[in-house]
DNA sequence: CGAGAAATTGAGGCCAATCAAGAAGTGTGG
DNA sequence: CCACACTTCTTGATTGGCCTCAATTTCTCG
């Protein structure tokens, strides 16, 4: 993975890949990420309790979760650098979950309320992070169909395939098939709604069946569009309906 | 259920239980709507194919779905009265599943290209807009944990909460605890990746416990506050954070 | 190198799926 | 309003996949 300049914005790299951007919504997009902030590896991250912040994932990965009254957790979404975290608890009072860094992360919060400057000044972008909004939605529509209705060995593939997919809008390798996977299985499991067990073994049964290699935590899909056509995966990560947006 | 007069706005009714609109974002709103469409219950609808339109929930339900090879389906969401159907689909290209009525409806398409007027003129709409979205995004994270985490009657029953505190924004009764339900046995087991068998079940479990009382389709739930106690369930649907809203 | 975390492997049990048959409910046409 | 067909719901017996519990190996990192 290249190293970026401290001083090139992770998230109007990230937006480019959507959309122009003009010299004034750059500039007010560089406005939003000027602070930053570092964290280990697998901290729990305590800044969303008074929720008045969003930040940019810069560098490394992290989760959100929420711990069950049974002692069980649910892993409800992982993110990537570029990623806005935090969009959802924009509409509510109260954050839906907590966060851990699954691996060393760079942080750039800014205000919830920065995002009204740019509903009153973007039209465009508006239509964007609406956008961002609503590919994280699907992104959830197709893991509640992964969990609903599947066995522990699709569940992996499927989800093995939206890592891949989704890493794919941060790299301009458009050939590349193996990442290093950031999350233990344990983590995979309580995403998935398996047990680290499960989890194992199916990755176990990927590998025997020849479908990826691993090699510490780096894994490779061997052949992902030949898997995907097999699973029925829905590529949808890599493109947005750009068509109707406000020109500037 | 009280009739509301043809010249109502679905749409704006909904909308004040959030926010006041002025009259100038009012008419905004009601020239979305101009347009009726009325359909019988248990159809298919093809409206989706172009995907260029989204449509506001006048009367009745509706639910998205998709079809999986081998013969299953998961429903995706359901939607009721208010809500604005299609807000995922904005940002895609294809929409995301296909959509079925469950009673019969009423729906006003507008086409997508005007959600950029409304993120041009109303910085203040935009952000309601855009919290409605993120607050079906909590939803959905909310049916993550369900899905991945819980048994099949405590599936059922957070799914009968979930319902109840979703249908309380579109009433003034604040004590209201029972509900007549059009969805079918095997459109909740598709929601929530069970049989119709299990749902079943549950149903009969929850009854014969006296947490709810059936009739033909209505369903009660004898103490709604006390149940969502006992579940550890968090009523997000009613409320948002409009602190950071622009004033128009 | 050593301690703790993560991953692997195996045995046994349980919940929900599957298969199937019958009852209850719903809607339609005569 | 009733008869009939069809859909939906209920109930029971059997099966299977994943969980649980547990022991061991491998990996990671100070």
């Amino acid at each position: 993975m290249r190293q970026v300049p401290v001083q090139d914005s992770c998230l109007v790299e990230r937006m480019r890949y959507y959309i122009d951007i003009d010299d004034a919504n750059e500039a007010l997009l560089r406005g939003l990420e000027k602070d930053e902030v570092s964290y280990k590896s697998r901290v729990k991250l305590h800044l969303q309790e008074k929720n008045t912040n969003l930040y940019i994932l810069k560098t490394g990965w992290l989760y959100r979760y929420t711990d069950l009254p049974d002692n069980r957790r649910q892993v409800l979404r992982v993110h990537f650098p570029g990623d806005i975290v935090g969009l959802t608890d924009v509409a509510m009072e109260e954050t839906i979950g907590d966060t851990m860094t699954a691996s060393d992360v760079v942080l750039c919060p800014f205000p919830k309320r920065s995002m009204d400057v740019i509903f009153r000044q973007s039209p465009r972008l508006t239509a964007l992070i609406f956008s961002l909004g609503m590919l994280e939605e699907a992104i959830l529509l197709d893991r509640i169909t992964m969990i609903g209705r599947s066995s522990a060995l699709r569940r992996v593939t499927n989800y093995l395939l939206e890592i891949h997919s989704r890493l794919r809008t941060h790299t301009d390798d458009a050939t590349f098939n193996s990442f290093e996977m950031l999350l233990t299985q344990e983590v995979i499991a309580d995403a998935l709604g398996l047990t680290n067990v499960s989890v194992s073994n199916a990755f176990g049964q990927l590998e025997l069946d020849g479908k990826i290699i691993r090699n510490r935590k780096v894994i490779t899909i061997v052949d992902p569009e030949k898997l995907k056509k097999e699973l029925d995966f829905k590529d949808r990560y890599f493109r947005i309906d750009t068509s109707w947006f406000p020109s500037h």
